[in-house]
DNA sequence: TAGTGGTCTAGACCACGGT
DNA sequence: CCGTGGTCTAGACCACTAA
């Protein structure tokens, strides 16, 4: 049974995405809404929290909660910005995503390695180079560094579908945090070879460090894009509601 | 005076930090918590919701509440997520800022613009080309459309000083959402021109329609980097909560 | 000044983890 | 099983906005 005020929050996302208070562009009071779904004030109030926190609502007190103008766009907007974890998810319903292993190997970590991992210099990690396709086109070259005692067991098999999903699904954990770097850069002879790519085109370079929800790092990677094929999307919802 | 619950989340948030807690990795429980504090356990958990949404600890329903083991980095990352919104402020302390101006206009806007800005095509829109240096240093090339209606009364002086900051500080608006598009592109001949650069060097160009607190778009822009002065940094905190 | 949202309390029961 | 965090209640007072 999932929690009351999330229930609710659901069906006030639904009505207001539905266009049922649109009229007015105003909720009703939150009295009346712990009225209407019997429960208490405090509740509804978590409710309105997730509405607030996805950015579809914004209250104003001593006056009301209210619609924010731009709904759909956001509504649209807000399953983007969790998308960019992992590209086989981010690409799904777009294309078909190829790989190609480039290199698997498994040695001792370097000293950026090591900082950005938090990691010892006796702590092995996987380095893997994949070239990464979509629709059969070259779209990135992915370098990838990964503990071993974080993430064990990937095999071949894995890299040729996706880390992401053998992280979730089969060891259960939990993708948190990301800082990523992101900057433009020449192409670089690598790029030219796997990428498909001249010596004037320039690529897109995403740097990042990813942690799980517990907040160990486990991954650290550079990608390289094409500059012609997919922008990267980045979505802010600024909800400042805890300062 | 600030609420109860945000002045402890910002005490536990110090003695995080401080490593009064880090012997264990765990926190007090929340009913010791209360007492401490002489609270309910409520509002304790509206201190550590703040502390989640920040990701610096996390909760295991029926073992207790952890803190991440990256903390030191991830509250210095923190202060980064929000800084992208404007550049003066987003390299306060790194040097000095100094903008010309290249063109200042008010017009009709265009299809492209009339879409992303949720405006009709009567609605005149400022048009703003400024050229902006870091330490003297060119920078980047900025091209700016803003609804004259959500944004009133921009002037030059205003344009060689902060947008943000006229808009936050004279109109007293809250800047809210975001979404970007990031891409590398080849220099055209406007960028070789204003920021001083070669025709092999790449450029970052990162296209945005920036959001008012209430879901009002107010600025659909344009932004060209030079590739060698200074990343874009996208910190993710993932922080499902709500769903 | 009336009515709204923001905060807070002191309890309660439930879901889950570890024993 | 016990102890933890997660949810929920039915009130209360305060801060703010708008008339």
């Amino acid at each position: 049974m999932t929690a009351k005020y999330k229930e609710i929050a659901l069906q006030l996302k639904t009505r207001i995405l539905n266009g049922s208070y649109s009229s007015t562009n105003a909720l009703p009071e939150q009295m009346i809404l712990a009225k209407e779904f019997s429960t208490s004030r405090m509740t509804i109030q978590k409710a309105l929290d997730i509405l607030r926190k996805e950015g579809i609502i914004f209250s104003r007190q001593g006056s009301g909660t209210y619609i924010k103008q731009n709904v759909n766009l956001l509504a649209k907007l807000d399953t983007m910005s969790d998308e960019y974890v992992g590209l086989t998810k981010s690409t799904a319903g777009k294309g078909v995503i190829t790989s190609e292993i480039i290199d698997f190997d498994i040695r001792f970590p370097n000293e950026l390695e090591q900082k950005n991992l938090l990691i010892t210099a006796h702590e092995p990690v996987y380095e893997i180079r994949r070239l990464r396709f979509l629709n059969k086109q070259p779209l990135l070259l992915e370098y990838t560094i990964m503990p071993n005692s974080c993430i064990p067991g990937i095999t071949e098999s894995v890299l040729y579908h996706s880390i992401y999903s053998y992280i979730e699904e089969e060891l259960k954990l939990v993708i948190g945090a990301a800082t990523r770097h992101i900057r433009a850069d020449k192409s670089n002879h690598y790029d030219q070879k796997y990428l498909d790519c001249s010596v004037s085109d320039p690529i897109l370079e995403v740097e990042q460090v990813v942690y799980l929800d517990s907040g160990i790092p486990f991954e650290y990677s550079k990608t390289r894009h094409r500059f012609d094929r997919g922008d990267i999307i980045v979505v802010n919802l600024n909800s400042k509601k805890s300062e």
